[in-house]
DNA sequence: CCTACCGATCGGTAGG
DNA sequence: CCTACCGATCGGTAGG
């Protein structure tokens, strides 16, 4: 990898991880600068912005999100098995992003206009898509009838918290954490 | 209630709502005066400092959530029950308490020691008994064998949202939702 | 990649 | 409760 790239990857992942343990607003140019080693002024060489780096991250982890919907889509199951395989890969990307994934999760909320409203409408695709598959699973009687968005919400709340469990060489791998929470969440909402 | 009791009420309640919304570092004093409609040097007169607002939040809320141990002790059931009692009380404080609960969730890392630890020790109490509830059930067979300390965080974080979901004219009245919470999650884990 | 520097804003205080 | 102000720190730029 060229040194240059080398370089703005290092700065990038010193950012993701300080947003993410500090919070974005609580991160300083200036801390990121010397976990890098540099001063604060060459990380422009680098990057644009402090904010165009939360846009990075942001954005590409709702893109590797959205990702998961065409590939659910195209198996043509039932939503139980369609709700499965969408945990098991949203997990996947969780385990394998822990930080983006926390700043994705906490610190949207500090990205300007326009890119605040367009993380938004985003994510609303992405939760709309569950719901549907919920919405589904309720009309098939697979699924107790509880209102859709509350047992969506009680789901990405579930998944959205493994980044802070998940650690690469713990107890559980990601596809055992898929696996219990698949268990626990889908025997919660069958019907008996 | 007396004038100067009821202008530092307003202070706490502007603080709560602006740490809740914009997250504890992006919010300024200022953003707190304007808010309550004085001026940033008046705010001192009835409050210490920033961090002494987000110490009386974070405190007063663990506080709360403490007191439902003992209370759910008293009732010498099973752990099933015990459990469905404590997620019961818990949901009323987050739901009586809104934007407290999203500060006492997301902006405790703010606090500066000795204030973090403490604040740290009162959590893992807190969920201590939970995971020992968990870990009760398990041994007794009315729950799943599964790491308590997983199942404890798929509990936290499913109730951990609801002052997001909460409305107090929604759809959903505070005691709905623990029925709920709680019949999604003793059946997600239950054995058999 | 650094030195030197910018205007803006931060939490907070003195003094009335 | 306000005017006036403090030193520190912020994100970022000019110029080499």
């Amino acid at each position: 990898m060229p040194v240059k790239v080398k370089r703005k990857e290092h700065i990038n992942s010193a950012a993701r991880n300080l947003f993410r343990e500090r919070g974005y607003s609580a991160t300083s140019m200036r801390d990121i600068a010397s976990t890098v080693g540099i001063e604060v002024a060459s990380l422009y060489n680098h990057i644009d912005s402090k904010e165009s780096m939360l846009q990075q991250i942001c954005f590409t982890m709702a893109e590797k999100f959205l990702a998961i919907i065409p590939l659910v889509k195209h198996l043509q199951e039932r939503p139980e098995e369609q709700l499965k395989e969408a945990i098991r890969l949203h997990v996947l990307v969780i385990t394998s992003h822990a930080d983006e994934s926390a700043v994705f999760v906490h610190e949207w909320k500090h990205l300007s206009e326009p890119h605040l409203s367009a993380f938004k409408k985003m994510r609303n695709n992405y939760e709309g898509f569950y719901r549907d598959l919920i919405r589904r699973g309720e009309e098939l009687g697979l699924f107790k009838n509880i209102h859709e968005k509350f047992v969506m919400m009680v789901l990405f709340s579930s998944i959205n918290w493994l980044y802070d469990y998940y650690k690469p060489n713990g107890k559980l791998n990601p596809s055992q954490i898929s696996d219990i929470i698949t268990d626990i969440f889908l025997n919660g909402i069958k019907n008996n």
